[in-house]
DNA sequence: AAAGATAATTAGGATACCCTAATTTAAGGA
DNA sequence: TCCTTAAATTAGGGTATCCTAATTATCTTT
């Protein structure tokens, strides 16, 4: 029974998707959005969340939803450290495709001690980045804030480069990937179809323009000319 | 319910910890000697053998032991392949403390998808041994066989160069890392006191010589000149 | 061969996570 | 204000892994 409370694989998850959510939708969390983005059903998420309180990392409101106490962000920036750093040491160091490493990374960030944390941060040179834009915290958990504004929000016939991709998921990242839609990319919203229809967008080296969904245009972080 | 069997990471441990033993002591592997491995109790191991007996990767032999089936095997030098692996990069490429990173591979060696396994075997150079001079299995499972020899068999007089330390534990490494035994070292065995008694080592570069217990003499491998 | 010591096994529980099927609450529209 | 619906919660289970306290088997030693 040691004082130091371990943070499980699964705790990290949970922590780690909160955080993740925030930056999607405002706080509190809903139950139902932490339950698919986790894989897990909604009672399964109630209870873990009711542990989680009880060892101060989140806070729940009932029939509200939950939030991240200073504790629970801390470990949340913490894993979410690990994560990134990882994703550039597999892309970077292994060479691994773009689109593969955030669910390798998302493995490795559980099994990860402080000391090679710090190690992996030396050795890559202290990035500051993950491969899919996305800032990685320093060591006390803090980020840059981001200037860039979500694709969805770009006015009809505007070119910007693409900044970062938020809420990272294989499919998602394949499917961005196959469109060249990467960091760094140029691009210029063409259209909106109307009816929350998709967003028409020419890619800088693509052939056809791209058409994207809402919600994938919410995830997609861009800087406007 | 997929037919392809997740082996998660307390089973990862039950099979590494079993070919470690086996190379210790004569097979099969005793209930006790794994429980004090893993440091959980034998009831916790009996129950868990069965477990694994059940999905094909060890035969328990009721009061004898248990003893790897060739799967069991397989996976079991696949976990020693990551973990060998992750040390060398931890060494190699972060330098961390040779005797601190037996621990931190122990827990990136479950979080290693294959993909990421050969990747890094090959950033790596394909190395052929951990730091502690033990054997990397190829990505087929196999291991080239050794023939040093137990530090506790070499007779007194006879000077070697010590090549692996088996059944790694922090402990052990940082005890011999402190007398200046790692791979590669020169040594000559000065005397071997009665009655279960330690063994005098000099050691190339050391002042004074170092004194072993058995356990410790039945776990340094060396090679006689 | 009987006793003692040691290891293995059985019995009975606990905890962390996860699930499905009700049931209840909250929120927005009629 | 009342109704509908979606989300949250409660009820009742399940599995993997671990534990302590008996009990039993095996091995050693007298
Ligand atoms: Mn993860
Ligand atoms: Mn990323
Ligand atoms: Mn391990
Ligand atoms: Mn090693």
């Amino acid at each position: 029974m040691s004082a130091i409370s371990i943070t499980g694989e699964s705790t990290e998850m949970y922590l780690k998707s909160i955080v993740e959510l925030e930056m999607l939708t405002a706080p509190p969390v809903a139950i139902s959005h932490l339950a698919q983005r986790l894989g897990v059903s909604s009672p399964s998420v109630l209870e873990m969340v009711k542990r989680l309180a009880v060892q101060n990392l989140v806070t729940h409101t009932p029939y509200k939803g939950v939030s991240l106490t200073e504790r629970g962000r801390r470990r949340a920036m913490a894993v979410l450290r690990r994560h990134r750093l990882w994703e550039r040491f597999l892309v970077d160091a292994l060479h691994l495709p773009w689109e593969t490493v955030h669910d390798y990374a998302c493995q490795l960030e559980h099994a990860t001690a402080p000391a090679v944390t710090d190690a992996l941060a030396a050795f890559l040179g202290n990035p500051t980045a993950c491969p899919h834009g996305n800032p990685i915290p320093d060591a006390v958990g803090d980020v840059q804030p981001s200037v860039a504004v979500p694709l969805l929000e770009l006015p009809v016939g505007q070119s910007a480069r693409l900044a970062h991709i938020i809420y990272e998921e294989a499919i998602l990242l394949e499917y961005l990937a196959r469109r060249g839609l990467v960091p760094g990319a140029r691009l210029m919203l063409e259209d909106i179809a109307p009816y929350q229809g998709p967003l028409m967008v020419r890619v800088d080296g693509s052939e056809h323009p791209a058409a994207l969904g809402r919600e994938i245009a919410a995830r997609v972080f861009v800087l406007p000319d």
